[in-house]
RNA sequence: GCGGGUGUCGUCAAGUGGUUAAGACCUCGGAUUGUGGUUCCGAUAUACAUGGGUUCGAAUCCCAUCAUCCGCC
């Protein structure tokens, strides 16, 4: 049989748990660490699929809730797939609904067979277990699709924490019994809140399964800095050192270099288009925000050091202008910056890696964005 | 020239005799983490057109001046 995924790992780093690495998917490979700009509704807001592409993204992750909602998956499946639906050839990953429905859906009854919920938008129910999640994700086509999981909130007691996590790892057999398509990887997912013993054992439940790679979730749910540091540095390392590791919902630079120094290989998040329309953008000098008057008759790019669209063409000053007159344009001019950055600094932690530099590049940056 | 209206922070605008003169925009910070697309939180201001008068007390009442708007000649 056709092997259509491959991860090789192409350094370790010596003074931490950092690694580089390409992860083979039949869409092309990813070069990790890597970060991926999230669409949501098949569309990167406020891009079309050819800037992001121009952003130099190597997979983007969409979402099955939505996609299920609006569009409706087997209209995509007849389309032909995502990847010719959104005309964007390189890899992509579905998240499986789980965290939407935690975090989104207003009335929801969760039960052992899966999750009724209403849509916010229109009241209508719905309902979504283990088996059609992965129905839809393999409707949807992605080349990564990921376990069915139950998100608990934080802060949230030892009990709850322990039957979300127990009920996670059995919707993930459901999961794996329910996949058939061998072109897509299915990643587990651990859970287990904040609790050391929950984590250890989710961890080692979630590594019985010989998958393509491994997520940790439930993190980024509101919970200080330093808590979430210390749960992805414990998890981490338990999860098969041969597979991409993928801390879901994370972050921000500083997220990642933690994250990549305890060995994490993939990202994504929502900041990067979210900040956007809020005016924020990264440089390699710190976060900052275009709304600022100081910026108003600035004629240099966002970043210097920025290769990115907005920046060889445009000025902080012109941007700022259309951000005050709100124009669209603006918010894609941030996103497409934003966007960029964050994969280059991904990529420029993986040049480190390799280098061996990784650790001095870690000291200095995350001085840089501790603001 | 005559008659009438209006003058409160950079802008808009509450307040019509009584303690530190609302609020909004702007400006300046902060937040945002597997996305309900312009949000949320906080901070900052030499503001009652000018000069008199009435009153224990005036942004508020009276007079004059100036500015501005409308109508008429």
């Amino acid at each position: 049989m056709q092997q259509y995924f491959n991860f090789k790992l192409l350094k370790k780093s010596e003074k931490s748990n950092a690694r580089a690495g390409i992860f083979l998917t039949p869409h092309g490979e990813i070069r990790t660490p890597i970060f991926m700009p999230v669409g949501t509704n098949s569309a990167v807001k406020t891009l079309t699929s050819d800037q992001v592409k121009d952003t130099g993204a190597q997979i983007i992750l969409s979402n099955s809730y939505h996609l299920y909602l609006r569009a409706g998956t087997k209209r995509i499946k007849k389309f032909g797939g995502i990847h010719k639906w959104m005309n964007w050839d390189k890899p992509v990953l579905t998240d499986s609904g789980g965290f939407q429905v935690f975090s989104l859906a207003k009335l929801r009854k969760i039960t052992e067979d899966g999750v009724e919920f209403q849509d916010p938008k229109d009241g209508s129910k719905h309902f979504i277990s283990p088996e059609v999640s992965m129905e839809i994700q393999q409707d949807i086509g992605a080349d990564i699709i990921m376990a069915f999981d139950e998100c608990a909130p934080y802060p949230c007691d030892y009990e709850t924490a322990k039957a979300a996590m127990e009920r996670t790892h059995r919707w993930l057999d459901r999961c794996f019994k329910a996949k058939t398509n061998p072109q897509q990887a299915l990643f587990p997912i651990v859970q287990g809140a904040f609790f050391d013993d929950l984590r250890m054992e989710s961890a080692r439940v979630v590594s019985t399964y010989n998958a393509e790679g491994y997520a940790i979730g439930g993190v980024s749910v509101g919970e200080p800095d330093d808590i979430k540091n210390h749960f992805v540095e414990l998890t981490a390392p338990l999860l098969p050192e041969n597979k991409p590791r993928y801390l879901m919902g994370v972050g921000t630079p500083i997220d990642l270099l933690d994250g990549i120094k305890h060995g994490i290989d993939m990202f994504d998040c929502v900041l990067p288009t979210r900040n956007a329309r809020h005016g924020s953008f990264f440089t390699w000098e710190g976060k900052k925000n275009i709304k600022n008057k100081q910026f108003q008759d600035d004629e240099r790019p966002l970043d210097e050091n920025c290769q990115c669209y907005a920046c060889k063409n445009h000025s902080r000053a012109y941007i700022r202008h259309l951000f005050k007159c709100q124009e669209n344009t603006a918010l894609t001019l941030l996103s497409i910056h934003n966007i960029q950055f964050l994969i280059e600094f991904s990529q420029r932690c993986r040049q480190e890696i390799l280098n061996g530099t990784f650790e001095e590049f870690y000291d200095k940056y995350y001085d840089v964005f501790k603001k």
